[in-house]
DNA sequence: TTGTAAGCGTTATCAA
DNA sequence: TTGATAACGCTTACAA
């Protein structure tokens, strides 16, 4: 920050006052066509560009707007990131980055809404109280992707975890199979409780007996373990279904390590999420798609409406799985 | 933004005035002990934060840094993401998000600059000639990663690529390997066009022909499909340098599906940054690893550098690759 | 140790 | 259609 021109070099250049040099820059504002373009091109000439801090002091309204997101480990958070960033800029938006590697999210969220934030979007495993307290305290709506509850005054964007989950047993079922096993991720992740919750009651609805549950920590290296010793089992599973896609692959190669064993024949899996290497040539994993720009677009929908109507019950916006058959299953 | 309380809220409320409300939240400020409990107290009380905006109006100096990236792609601009913007925050920086789809970096870039950041970071493939001239126009420094061109104005911070392509060519010649070719990504991207110089200059150092060039755009797919092609041919090679992981690993897959070739004795991959992908188990690719923390480290050390000394000399930092031994060479 | 007052770069109100 | 002038929420001389 220097030698920023001022709207006060633009006026002096353009022998104007300052005050028009801000209705210049107005659309909506009156002021002759003729200083208009006297303005705009001193403005040109110095590089002035008007300052967003100093507007958004005196007109109250902010077009920031705070985005936590902790580690991208998997492409599927590289591509909600993508999806939202991508759209918080077509609607006007910018992004202020909190990076939350641990339970810091209080303490840095707090940091950052020093900066007067429209809202507080959320992209995380869990929610602690202090995050949701600090932004009631400061009025600023929070919209959390990726968990929904329904007793937090906050909105929701979610995949439909249990119906997806539903969706895989029952494809499961449709192709023959009823020893049926599931691999889960970090149990302290919503995605993993919700997940294995629906698992759960679409097992018992049809009922079947789980026949092994095991955890990895959503990763192909863990989905590539847990799998190996599963699949080694005498016990060994006809279907499996896992809580996301990297664990799927992970399973899928360690099962492409066995010889004559089939898939889907011998071994049906299902994963979660449908991130492109599950279409990749050498997996082709079917899967449960949670799709990004749909999610996106909810959470810049709930963003627009807590602006219009900042007094609004709080929403859970349920997004709609959908079944990608592959060879997998 | 609403209701957002002000030091003068917390000024009534603790029965001092403004001024002494600002003192009390700048440590280095003389206050007595009683006074900024009272202060902080009654701060706490009303949930007060002082705004940044305003804070950065006067004091002159923003926290603020532009960072410009493009769509993430791959699990390697995940990581570098994740890196840049812990260290960011690490260094107290906050990061306002732009995200370039495509040619319209200058534009957007033009729109974030109405908020006065300290500097601009861009990841980007191809810097054009707008970018700079607006930041050069504003006074704000430009820091580029994943590139390096000495004639431009602003930092560099950039993987040695002609090291990482040479170093790759050294270990396929060490194992003995000599029908050696290249598989490149999108042609008009800075790393596509360095390594292959790279590689050229080693193989030609090396007084090697080269067997084939061929190009995909640095997605798994496309390393799988040119991969097949070249795999299928009769003049196929028995080495290959991919110019990233992504497609390293694609050839490997496709190579995978051939039965009877062994890897690396009949063909030999070597990768290029070092994704986790490629020690997966079964990929197991040898690669040339492009370091995401030290490339964050010198972009916020640069960051520094800029902010003490504006005016010293752009720079051009090489970061070092390094060779990691798998199964593929 | 604290209060008063000026000012950061804008926009909004009110006259002219 | 334009220009003074007062805010916005803060920091910082300068006085007390």
């Amino acid at each position: 920050m220097q030698k920023r021109p001022t709207a006060a070099d633009v006026a002096k250049l353009a022998g104007v006052s300052r005050a028009t040099v801000s209705r210049a820059f107005s659309p909506s504002e009156y002021v002759a066509e003729e200083t208009r373009a006297k303005i705009k091109e001193a403005a040109e000439a110095l590089g002035f560009k008007r300052n967003a801090l100093a507007r958004a002091l005196i007109t109250q309204e902010t077009d920031l707007v705070a985005v936590v997101s902790g580690k991208m480990t998997s492409m599927y958070d590289a591509h909600l990131f993508n999806a939202l960033t991508h759209k918080l800029q077509e609607n006007q938006k910018w992004g202020l980055l909190v990076h939350a590697d641990e339970q810091d999210v209080g303490v840095l969220l707090g940091e950052a809404l020093s900066y007067p934030v429209q809202a507080v979007i959320l992209r995380s495993g869990n929610v602690e109280g202090g995050t949701i307290e600090q932004c009631k305290s400061l009025g600023v709506p929070l919209i959390v992707i990726g968990m929904a509850d329904v007793d937090i005054a906050a909105d929701f964007v979610c995949i439909d975890n249990q119906l997806g989950a539903r969706m895989a047993v029952e494809r499961l079922m449709k192709i023959g199979k009823r020893r049926i096993a599931y691999i889960g991720g970090d149990k302290r992740l919503y995605s993993e409780i919700a997940r294995q919750e629906g698992f759960r009651k679409a097992m018992n609805e049809f009922q079947l007996d789980i026949l092994d549950v095991q955890f990895g920590d959503f990763t192909f290296e863990s989905g590539f373990e847990v799998g190996s010793k599963m699949l080694a089992s005498p016990n060994r599973p006809d279907g499996v279904f896992c809580a996301n896609d990297a664990m799927a692959v992970g399973l899928l190669a360690a099962a492409q390590q066995i010889t004559g064993l089939s898939i889907p024949d011998d071994l049906a899996i299902i994963g979660f999420d449908d991130i492109p290497m599950a279409s990749w040539p050498c997996f082709q994993v079917t899967t449960i798609r949670n799709p990004v720009m749909p999610t996106a677009e909810e959470v810049v929908r709930l963003l627009a409406l807590r602006q219009s109507t900042p007094e609004a019950p709080s929403q859970v916006v349920q997004i709609n799985p959908e079944l990608v058959l592959r060879n997998s299953a």
